[in-house]
DNA sequence: CCAGTATACTTGCTTATGCAACTACTTGTC
DNA sequence: GACAAGTAGTTGCATAAGCAAGTATACTGG
């Protein structure tokens, strides 16, 4: 099969939507990143494993749910746990139940630091989100991406 | 200030739709990603330089406008299009009109990659868009996102 | 028409990430 | 209770991407 450079699939409603939340998320996520960056130098991928770990109830999470969480692979995850580890962000605790498993659990340093990294955020989803979808958009969209966002 | 676990504004409505942005996004171009590497080995990266291209009205862009389409810093993007040159899908062309300026062309190897990829692509689309959501909800999802997708 | 500034792209270097192989532990089966 | 299979995490290696500095070309004001 192929097809004309008009009307072909590349223009197709759904592949068009794809493309259209690639490239979204590459944008919030590359200014928001930069944001965090210069005002709290907190690197957006660590960001989000602090807040993974305070939105969780005990404050803590285990590595594969970390990598599951955000997304990345378990070796990833390793090497990311350890850079925020270094910093002094989270640390390591081992698990009675399993010896095999890790606890990862937010530092005090990391909540101050977490709290410090949400302000800068809150006033950045003010610009990018606040301003640009209404509550009720933001509602709608919030309830789409839950839709699609099924693992596998 | 400081916050609570609990009623936090990590609980925020706004932080999580962001969050969810983030992850929705993660998991349909991990998918989509590792699918079209295994059926057609093309970078997803690469799919979407096609897809640009194709999608331009001569079948042609400038780096800097690839580099903005995909969201890529221009580093990042020489160097993209370099290895998708090599494999021979696009070809540098030189523009007459600005001699610091490169045209960056799709081949017909690259036109023939991309339509195998699109085959794979809709099949995938319908899979993760088309099952989850109705029309009407695909289209209210893209006007929201383009809303979202202002540049800065 | 020349100097200074801006733009388009490339290159050197550093870092973050994925995959696959590995170790350590746990669970299920006989 | 021992062996097989599965699961949790780490490590070696390769690759992809960003930033900042460099080069070449274009534009702008005097």
């Amino acid at each position: 099969m192929s097809f004309q450079a008009n009307s072909c699939p590349s223009g197709d409603e759904k592949v068009q939507l794809f493309g259209l939340l690639l490239e979204t998320n590459a944008r919030l996520s590359r200014s928001l990143g930069l944001e965090l960056e210069s005002e709290c130098e907190l690197p957006l991928a660590w960001f989000d494993v602090l807040l993974q770990l305070r939105r969780s109830p005990e404050g803590r999470l285990k590595m594969n749910e970390i990598a599951d969480a955000i997304v990345h692979s378990s070796g990833g995850t390793t090497r990311l746990v350890d850079r925020i580890e270094e910093a002094g962000l989270v640390a390591r605790q081992s698990c009675p139940s399993d010896r095999r498993a890790i606890h990862v659990a937010i530092t005090d340093a990391g909540n101050a630091k977490l709290d410090e990294a949400l302000n800068v955020h809150l006033e950045y989803l003010d610009e990018s989100l606040a301003k640009r979808l209404t509550e009720g958009e933001r509602v709608t969209l919030t309830s789409l991406l839950t839709k699609l966002n099924v693992s596998r």
